[in-house]
RNA sequence: GCCGCUUUAGCUCAGUCGGUAGAGCAUCGCAUUCGUAAUGCGAGGGUCACGUGUUCGAGUCACGUAAGCGGCACCA
């Protein structure tokens, strides 16, 4: 016999081989019904297989959350393949996680039938619904590695053969079986059986291509998404969160509200307009002032820079691919011939900031007392991105940085590491982030430098992260191995913003490399030279991408003091319209940015539209209010209205329009 | 860069079997002066992304190019 202990402590006897459902069933009729799965000794695991040692249990029921979504992700993606294989006899299956929001599967389609579409889909959900009803049962079961790829071959299922090759030779090999023949190699666990899920939770969202093993070397695989949830509710809350997500995108907010386009002659630049760049500019001012005040230097440095300093500060020969290079000479004129000759020497424009911010550095000697350094620059930097990774705002190819470097001493790393730190969630929580988490990001395999100096960096970081109390689970603190930089670790900073969505977009990382590479050099208390340490930093990362995440945050609705039109007055009738111009000047004149609307239209076709392009305050005139020397101030968002003096509405959205730091 | 889809008026979209393009909103004009989410009437507006081909004839079919969208890869 062996004994199993439950989560309330008490302990039963079972003959080895009894399984959690077994057990489930002792204990109650309810509980065998509810339960899904089974945590053995923490593991998850099948609610069929057979224990057989002692351990600890535990049944899992829908009201697992986590590990039932888990579960039943995984299941749909093995049923979307088993589904897939029935349709289109000759695809080839490779592999199906589940993912944050449900699963997809990768298939290698039959060569004469290419990859699948979207008009596929519907056809494929049908056949998956189908499987589920039928509620096969699914069966684990152990094979030997050779019984395995031998199997695979036969069925002409190349992936899966060289997969099963290739796993670790300690590593126990297992098969689910899927009601009768069909099976998939998989770790599990699963369901007992597909009639565990329910048909209507599902829905196949996309397809797209996707390199087998994530390498693009590799073969170009056909992938489906979906999305899978426990029941229907769940799958049509999360719908409606994809469209309320749609809704806020700030490519459509952008065109809606007039704050910048795209256009192809430009790809990947953006076009700002007058009202999007004024939330840019007061973005700016605002950091401008923080930076001042946190003892920041700001500084512009050339746009084009020979490529030997590109050679020199080592981008030219790791980064030449995402740089735009420049001919340093005199454009052929002539209609004939190239425009440029074959022996040019190449300028390039500028990927980065830091290498002039070290030329900075240099000019003059420097003394350990000019440490910390701390060199500011909104760099306009221009990166030759793929075409397939440019995404609105959130990745273009000319993009402003909130760029700066700090240049100190050894001693002084944790203490500027900590500063920072500090700085930043002041910036964050001004901007309406309250929730952002940090992440130490370690060596990567590929990297340069000495194992002493990641040993030091890193524990640096990890020291002043400590220091500010912030490197706790609470503030999302984790470690992620094999994620830095090649010249060394970088903490990471990602918002959460008003839909649970992350973004990273602060960073700081520890450089010992360019300041070597570019013989950046103080003299010290002692006399000697000595490399400074250099941090890389950024708050926001790129104006344009932290605009359009402020745009997808706010869904449009900025906070005043970013909103492009604090104010509208609006007239009901034109004997109105000279006392709305009054206010608006009056306005200005407090510095609110107003505009009147004085157009020939009914109030309500007014309201409408500044509701709708989203101006939080709309200050509406009448006859009445222009005698009594006073508004009806309606705010977005807000029913009803209130009747204002013009001096004491101007007080007020004078205030609220402050930013944060002059409050 | 790779896979799939898309591209028609400023915007959102319709356009049948290949026969020379249409709606709503927006714009402009006229009327209306109205009290908190669309006043009425009228007018103008198109190289159907671009190129090549098939055809008597192409928005429609084929091929190519570009951009956009969804992913993959990339983001030192």
């Amino acid at each position: 016999m062996i004994k199993i202990t439950l989560p309330d402590g008490s302990v039963r006897e079972v003959a080895p081989g009894t399984t959690p459902a077994e057990i489930a069933a002792a204990i109650g009729p309810g509980l065998a019904k509810a339960a899904i799965a089974a945590r053995v000794d923490g593991e998850l695991r099948d609610i069929g297989r057979p224990l057989e040692q002692d351990a600890r249990l535990a049944l899992v029921t829908a009201k697992d959350e986590a590990d039932a979504l888990e579960l039943a992700r995984h299941d749909f993606a093995h049923v979307l393949a088993e589904a897939v294989q029935a349709l289109f006899p000759g695809t080839q299956i490779t592999f199906g996680p589940a993912t944050e929001d449900g699963f997809y599967y990768d298939f290698a389609p039959a060569p004469e039938r290419g990859p699948f579409t979207e008009e596929d889909l519907p056809a494929i959900e049908e056949k998956m619904r189908e499987i589920i009803r039928a509620d096969k049962p699914l069966v684990r079961e152990v094979w030997s590695r050779e019984d395995l790829i031998a199997r695979w071959r036969a069925e002409g299922e190349s992936f899966k053969a060289q997969w099963a090759a290739e796993l670790p030779g300690d590593e126990e090999l297992t098969v689910y079986r899927s009601g009768g023949d069909w099976l998939d190699m998989c770790r599990g666990p699963h369901l007992a059986s597909t009639g565990k899920l329910d048909p209507q939770a599902f829905k196949l969202t996309r397809v797209s291509g996707a390199y087998w093993r994530g390498d693009q070397n590799n073969a170009m695989l056909s992938r489906i998404y979906g999305t899978g949830w426990l029941n229907r509710k769940q799958l049509e809350a999360h719908l409606t969160m994809l469209e309320e997500a749609a809704k806020r995108d700030h490519r459509k907010l952008g065109a809606e509200m007039d704050l910048f386009h795209l256009q192809q002659e430009a790809h990947g630049s953006v076009f700002w307009h007058p009202k999007g760049y004024i939330i840019w500019r007061a973005l700016e001012a605002y950091l401008r002032r923080r930076l001042d005040a946190a003892g920041y230097q700001e500084v512009k440095t050339p746009q084009i820079m020979d490529a030997r300093q590109w050679e020199q500060s080592g981008h030219w020969g790791k980064y030449r691919e995402n740089m735009f290079v420049i001919p340093d000479e005199v454009p052929n004129t002539e209609d004939e011939g190239p425009v440029v000759s074959n022996d040019a020497q190449w300028m390039a424009l500028k990927p980065m900031n830091c290498p002039a911010h070290v030329l900075i550095f240099r000019q003059g000697i420097k003394s350990y007392r000019d440490l910390p350094l701390r060199l500011a620059e909104m760099g306009c930097c221009h990166r030759n991105e793929p075409h397939g990774a440019l995404h609105g705002l959130m990745r273009v190819r000319q993009f402003t940085q909130d760029d700066a470097h700090i240049f100190c001493r050894e001693d002084q790393l944790v203490s500027e590491v900590a500063q920072f730190c500090d700085l930043l969630d002041v910036v964050y929580k001004d901007l309406g982030f309250a929730d952002y988490a940090i992440k130490l990001a370690l060596r990567p395999d590929k990297r340069f430098g000495s194992d002493e100096m990641w040993d030091w960096s890193e524990q640096s970081l990890r020291d002043a992260v400590a220091a500010t109390g912030r490197a706790t689970p609470e503030w999302g603190w984790e470690e992620l191995p094999g994620e830095g930089a090649f010249y060394a670790p970088k903490l990471e900073f990602h918002l959460t913003d008003a839909i649970g969505r992350t973004w990273q977009v602060g960073t700081i990382q520890t450089d010992t490399v360019l300041p070597e590479r570019l013989d950046a050099s103080y003299v010290g208390e002692d006399g000697d030279r000595h490399r400074p340490v250099m941090l890389h930093r950024a708050i926001l990362g790129s104006y344009e991408r932290f605009i359009g995440i402020l745009i997808e945050h706010y869904a449009g609705r900025f906070p005043l003091w970013l909103a492009p039109v604090q104010a509208v007055v609006a007239t009901i009738v034109s004997d109105a319209d000279g006392y709305a111009q009054q206010v608006v000047e009056k306005l200005r004149t407090a510095g609110i940015r107003a505009e009147a609307d004085v157009r020939n239209e009914k109030i309500n076709y007014k309201v409408r539209e500044h509701s709708l392009a989203k101006v939080p305050n709309l200050l509406v005139v009448g006859r009445r209010e222009a005698d009594e020397g006073t508004v009806a101030l309606r705010e977005l968002g807000k029913e009803g209205q209130s009747v204002l003096s013009v001096e004491d509405v101007i007080a007020r959205l004078a205030k609220e329009a402050l930013p944060p730091d002059m409050r």
